[in-house]
DNA sequence: TCGGTTCCCCTTTTT
DNA sequence: GGGGAACCGA
């Protein structure tokens, strides 16, 4: 194949200049994983063995994608290779240099889940207030720290960061972490930063070990280069010393995970590092048209932050950018199932040429409920993954806790689960019993009699369960897992249970235990021409960092995509639309304080313009269900960033609307108050046409007061006579938080108490 | 000890 | 509007 040929000057020189370090700025849509594709092909093909070249991406999907392109170019070679994502390429050398840092080779990867909960027992154990000590915070700061290198040893020898915690009222900090730190170690645990900061330390602890991997990887790539943090670049470079054949793939208007610590100063970093570093651009679009890509490239340009470049292309115009107005989340939903059904019925595209983008997970419900009524088939894309049901979560943790029983996120998950009488009386006892004497839970439960806690022969039974599923080790990992599920019970549990949610649980065990079966069967045979298989060992450590989409069935795969658009980077679509351009929303709320997360926010959005091929829709909503409560919501600030030329508002826009692009207007839609005549939406036009069940817009319960005036309520006080528009009178009982989340909570005569939200509701002061 | 209920906090974004 | 922890009664 020659693939040169179907290359453009710049991405054939990014191909060929394999030697010494290479940056190379790849702009949206320029081709970037053909590059890295051709250019693995092509060290090949100069005849370097694949076990000397190590690949880098972010994501599972991306290496897996890159990995089936080599192939498709090189053959089965490609198999051959080290690629894959940065914690997954590490987990497996640390496995196999486990014993260097005092680790078992099969330790067990927390995910984020396992570590809150451990940080909240240890928070506990100190007697400390897990509001103050909030575990998901901790854990932040901890993954601050690690990503910047820094062990917890570290971290408490440092008079800035002490100080720093005792100033915010945190003086235990340091040695929660410390203690967290211990408490992984000892039940052979790492967390996902770990995987990191390990890895850097094992390599500078180990200069064999270092040496080692220097001189077998002689080539290695790094994919989304901008999105690497400190401790990710510490070891790629470290890797590259020796060889400096080291090719860096990035585009910092792509950079969207700042808030995770990667840092754009690895980009300048790397042409200090590497002094001979050749840089080539990538700068020709050949995704998206015209109209899509010059609307984000003057986007991108309100950034302050940034390398220039100017991504061009040479592709139609195209169609400009649609701009969708809807009154209520539940609307915008519907507005897009019918926009998505209207182009499929005129253009004939398919169900997988479409992509719903948004900024939280969250916001995908109203989304997925309207596309369901009109019959499109849909995919989500991260939210809660697979892996991380409860019910897959449990099935997993009895499997982590066979191969691994020091894993005592594990063992507290299983304990009682099914129940089986030791609840947390007992288990409180095995902590006390476990720590005072230095050992871990499992082992005290197999010397619980010995301890004299109360159960001992229950507690005596689980372990011997857990004992007999060990001897399995070494059978096919289907077999184990079929084995377990049916032992513990969990399997009969589930299986009862015959609510709609139970039987999806039993189908996602059995999904579960069907990849299984999969991973298991070994269609090779070893030297002595025995049937190989997969053990459970070899499964759990491939699973470990899966988080989702990677059991994708190839042939059930024409529907829409919804994903947030940090999921999305990477991907293409010919039909993208964006929804939810609504400050607070997208911009994020939590991203104002500071002009940097602001263009964290702008560059996200950059991203999301940048995945549509053909055609792009933007859309809104006036109004939104938060927290159960209707806020309303004014659009966003990004609509008005893009220059309008590019723009076709919908139907509801030219009605006398003409300025409402660069100072859109508030509706006040709120329980149904009747909206002002402009306002007056007709149901979507392309709604109409299909049936949509004529829409109530908002939803609005009882009646309420048009002309209902609400009062300043900045003042307000408990025991003060209020009305409500909808609740009527009533009296304030309680007052609760600060600043816009203020709440009242209010005994009304008819209607009971309820808790207020005081900035959305109309009050009358009596 | 357990199951049901209330209540609280929550929302970025991901390996 | 939902999930999870805390709380409560049997």
């Amino acid at each position: 194949m020659d693939y040169l040929s179907l290359l453009n000057p710049s991405q054939r020189a990014a191909v060929e200049n394999t030697k010494g370090p290479v940056m190379i700025v790849a702009g949206a849509g320029s081709g970037k994983t053909r590059v890295l594709t051709y250019r693995v092909a092509h060290i090949l093909k100069e005849g370097v063995d694949a076990f000397n070249i190590l690949s880098l991406t972010f994501t599972n999907k991306a290496s897996k994608e890159m990995r089936e392109r080599i192939h498709s170019v090189v053959g089965s070679e490609a198999r051959n290779l080290w690629m894959g994502t940065f914690h997954s390429i590490f987990a497996r050398i640390l496995r196999v240099e486990s014993e260097r840092i005092g680790y078992p080779r099969n330790f067990t990867i927390y995910d984020t889940d396992d570590a809150k909960s451990l940080l909240k027992t240890i928070i506990k154990e100190l007697g400390q207030d897990d509001k103050l000590y909030k575990p998901a915070g901790v854990l932040g700061r901890i993954s601050a720290a690690k990503n910047a290198l820094v062990n917890a040893g570290e971290y408490m020898a440092n008079d800035e960061n002490t100080s720093f915690d005792e100033s915010s009222g945190r003086p235990m900090f340091g040695k929660i972490f410390q203690m967290y730190q211990d408490r992984c170690f000892k039940a052979s645990a790492m967390d996902f930063d770990d995987l990191l900061l390990k890895t850097f330390e094992l390599f500078k602890n180990h200069p064999d070990v270092l040496h080692k991997y220097q001189h077998q990887f002689k080539y290695i790539m790094v994919d989304e280069f901008q999105d690497t943090n400190q401790a990710q670049y510490a070891i790629i470079k470290k890797l590259a010393a020796v060889h400096q054949n080291i090719a860096v793939v990035g585009d910092d208007a792509q950079s969207i995970y700042a808030f995770r610590g990667a840092t754009i100063a690895n980009i300048l970093g790397f042409q200090r590092d590497f002094s001979d570093t050749q840089v080539f651009k990538l700068e020709q679009n050949y995704r998206s048209s015209q109209t899509i890509v010059e609307a984000a490239g003057g986007l991108i340009k309100l950034n302050k932050d940034q390398i220039p470049k100017k991504v061009f292309t040479t592709n139609d115009v195209g169609e400009k950018i649609k701009v969708l107005r809807a009154l209520t989340d539940n609307e915008e939903g519907r507005m897009v199932a019918s926009s998505i059904f209207q182009e499929k019925m005129n253009s004939h595209v398919a169900n997988k040429d479409f992509a719903i983008l948004y900024r939280t997970n969250a916001q995908s419900r109203s989304l997925e409920e309207a596309l369901r009524k009109m019959n499109i088939p849909y995919r989500i894309y991260g939210g809660l993954s697979f892996y991380h049901r409860k019910e897959i979560k449990d099935i997993l943790a009895y499997l982590r806790l066979v191969l691994n029983t020091n894993d005592e996120e594990a063992l507290k998950r299983v304990i009682n689960y099914p129940t089986r009488g030791i609840g947390k009386t007992t288990m409180d006892k095995v902590m006390i019993v476990a720590s005072e004497n230095n050992i871990s839970l499992f082992e005290t439960l197999e010397r619980a009699r010995e301890f004299q806690i109360k159960g001992y022969d229950v507690l005596g039974d689980f372990v011997l369960m857990i004992r007999s599923f060990q001897t399995m080790l070494k059978k096919p990992a289907y077999d184990v897992a079929m084995h377990v599920a049916k032992q513990t019970g969990l399997l009969k549990s589930l299986y009862e249970d015959k609510t709609v949610e139970g039987i999806a649980r039993y189908e996602n065990i059995e999904e579960l235990l069907n990849g299984l079966k999969e991973f298991s069967v070994d269609d090779s045979v070893d030297e002595d021409g025995v049937q190989k298989y997969g053990i459970l060992e070899e499964y759990m450590a491939d699973i470990a960092l899966l988080t989702d989409s990677d059991n994708e069935d190839p042939n059930d795969n024409d529907k829409v995509t919804m994903m947030t658009i940090h999921a999305s980077k990477g991907l293409e679509f010919k039909n993208v639309y964006i929804v939810g351009l609504e400050e607070n929303l997208f911009p994020s709320q939590l991203s104002l304080n500071s002009r940097q997360e602001l263009e964290e926010e702008r560059r996200l959005f950059y991203v999301a313009i940048t995945r549509a091929m053909n055609k792009l829709t933007l859309s809104f909503a006036s109004s939104r269900f938060k927290f159960g409560n209707i806020t309303n919501a004014e659009p966003s600030r990004f609509l008005s960033e893009l220059d309008p030329k590019f723009l076709q508002f919908d139907a509801l826009f030219s009605k006398g609307n003409s300025n409402v692009q660069s100072k859109p207007t508030v509706q006040t839609s709120r329980f149904g108050k009747p909206l002002s005549p402009t306002a007056k939406t007709p149901p979507s036009t392309v709604g109409q046409r299909f049936n949509t069940p004529t829409k109530p817009a908002a939803a609005p319960p009882p009646a309420v007061d048009p002309n209902f005036v609400g009062d300043d309520t900045k003042n307000i006080q408990v025991q003060q006579r209020v009305e409500h528009q909808r609740f009527g009178f009533g009296s304030v009982v309680s007052l609760d938080g600060i600043g816009d989340n203020r709440k009242a909570e209010i005994e009304f005569e008819q209607f009971g108490k309820k808790m207020i939200v005081l900035k959305f509701a109309k009050l009358k002061l009596l």
